[in-house]
RNA sequence: UCCUCAGUAGCUCAAUGGUGGAGCAACCGGCUGUUAACCGGUAGGUUACUGGUUCGAGUCCAGUCUGAGGAGCCA
């Protein structure tokens, strides 16, 4: 007798063994009980006929409900019916716990039914696939950094000052005085680069903008690299090059997930670098040229996002070089066109922006001149100053939204779906 | 914040201004290969809330609440 898991009963095949886990679903003939068991790692069908197990064994089976906590006894069969390819043969069946019951069922939900019940939804397998993707993206995301001697640095939550101009910031009293959930590690990490030259920071984000569409969350997890003596260009290959190996990985270690959401891996497997790349300039010409309302100067919607990510035979395209009205003070203007600054977006086919970065401005007049023509508070920014003041280099650096990548992977339509708990505008329960 | 739409059984949805129904789930029974199994039966309702029009409102009108889709903001 074996213990495992779902995930590993390949290896057990004609062996008996036992699974802990639950009761997915069931169907039943008078003499023959199919039970879908699932135990975290996966699912597997498991098949209790009355006349090769007791009596006790049977009639249990008939009690079973859904989402029932079981051991299961059986020996593993390799069985051309099962999607998975193996069943159980039942030989005997502990109960572990009844399961009350269950809300959730197979048939259609509405999505305030499944999200007000994401503490059980988080059961069923396209949820569990997706959040199995997601996990994945972010080991791989470090794995690929780490692998670059990258320091792994944490940025705090709380925060004193506001990075960015912007009343997106969700407030928090800290002992009296005003406090603020971090949008973003980023001035932290490029304080932190300059001691430890390559770091990522990876943590939550919070923004208190009251969106209402299907790629924004109010809590969302960015990873955020910063690299000194990185230039634009530098900062672009080691963005592609880590997509790549991103999806190339998850590809390869996640194909079940995949499968189970209907993903069509061609469409994968071509994201290699390099991608291509087109100027802010030249992206508002495309625009214009397909009868798009745009005009020199102005940010992108988007629809005007989501049409210029699908110009490239399904890779996702950097558009660099925006006006520098659109973007963040910090961003490093381009010597040769001093109205743009060296940034890029990176857009994901059918999406839109998956990675926003840039080069940081590193001479210390230029980021004051920038600090006050924005009408910043300099106050706030003192310590990010002295970062140009005490041995200062270039560096670029970028953010990677997890969620939007998981969205892009699995390719599920709903952000809110790419996060085990999501917070938005109008749930933050459970 | 703006625009659009919706709210009826636990869930997903029907019901011309005229006796509120079905499928699934639950419960009882049947079936030895089911894949959201199937078949028969039972039970299940303050039609989101408040007010109005009407002989009569789930249905029409006004307001409120809740949610969804889209926009803006961005990762």
């Amino acid at each position: 007798m074996i213990k495992t898991t779902i995930g590993n009963i390949s290896q057990q095949e004609n062996q008996e063994v036992v699974i802990e886990g639950w009761l997915y679903n069931k169907r039943s003939s008078g003499k023959i009980q199919f039970l879908q068991l699932r135990d975290g790692t996966g699912f597997i069908q498991g098949v209790a006929v009355k006349n090769e197990v007791s009596s006790e064994v049977f009639n249990l089976c008939k009690e079973l409900t859904q989402e029932s906590a079981i051991r299961v006894f059986g020996i593993v069969r390799k069985d051309d019916r099962a999607p998975s390819g193996y069943e159980l043969t039942i030989t005997n069946l502990e109960l572990v716990s009844l399961a009350m019951k269950y809300p959730i069922s197979l048939k259609e939900h509405g999505i305030e039914f499944l999200m007000d019940h994401r503490h059980l939804w988080l059961r069923s397998k396209r949820q569990h696939a997706i959040l199995k993707v997601r996990a994945a993206i972010g080991r791989y995301a470090r794995e690929f950094l780490d692998n670059r001697g990258f320091t792994h640095i944490d940025s705090p939550i709380i925060t004193s000052s506001a990075p960015e101009d912007s009343g997106s910031l969700f407030e928090v009293d800290y002992f009296g005085e005003k406090a603020y959930l971090a949008q973003t590690g980023q001035l932290y990490a490029e304080a932190a680069a300059m001691a430890f030259g390559s770091v990522y920071t990876f943590g939550p984000t919070f923004r208190a903008e009251k969106s209402k569409t299907r790629r924004h969350l109010n809590e969302f997890w960015m990873l955020e690299p910063e690299v000194c003596y990185l230039d634009h260009e530098g900062s672009l290959k080691l963005q592609e090059d880590l997509i790549e190996y991103i999806v190339q990985n998850v590809i390869k270690s996640c194909t079940l997930e995949l499968k189970t959401l209907g993903r069509d891996i061609k469409e994968l497997e071509i994201i290699k670098a390099p991608f291509p790349r087109i100027t802010y300039d030249k992206a508002v010409e495309m625009l214009k040229e397909n009868g798009m309302e745009i005009e020199w100067g102005e940010d992108f919607g988007a629809p005007h996002e989501i049409y210029l990510s699908e110009q490239f035979n399904g890779l996702p395209v950097f558009v660099t070089h925006y006006p520098k009205d659109c973007k963040a003070f910090y961003m490093e203007p381009d010597p040769d066109r001093p109205d743009t600054v060296k940034c890029a977006d990176l857009l994901y086919p059918g999406f839109g922006e998956i990675i926003g970065g840039s080069e940081r401005i590193h001479d210390l007049d230029i980021l004051l001149q920038r600090i006050q023509e924005e009408n910043l508070p300099m106050e706030v920014y003192d310590w990010y100053a002295d970062l140009r003041k005490y041995g200062t280099v270039p560096h670029s650096g970028f953010g990677l939204g997890l969620e939007r990548m998981t969205i892009c992977i699995t390719g599920v339509d709903h952000i809110r779906e790419a996060i085990p708990f999501a917070r938005t505008l109008n749930r933050i329960t459970p």
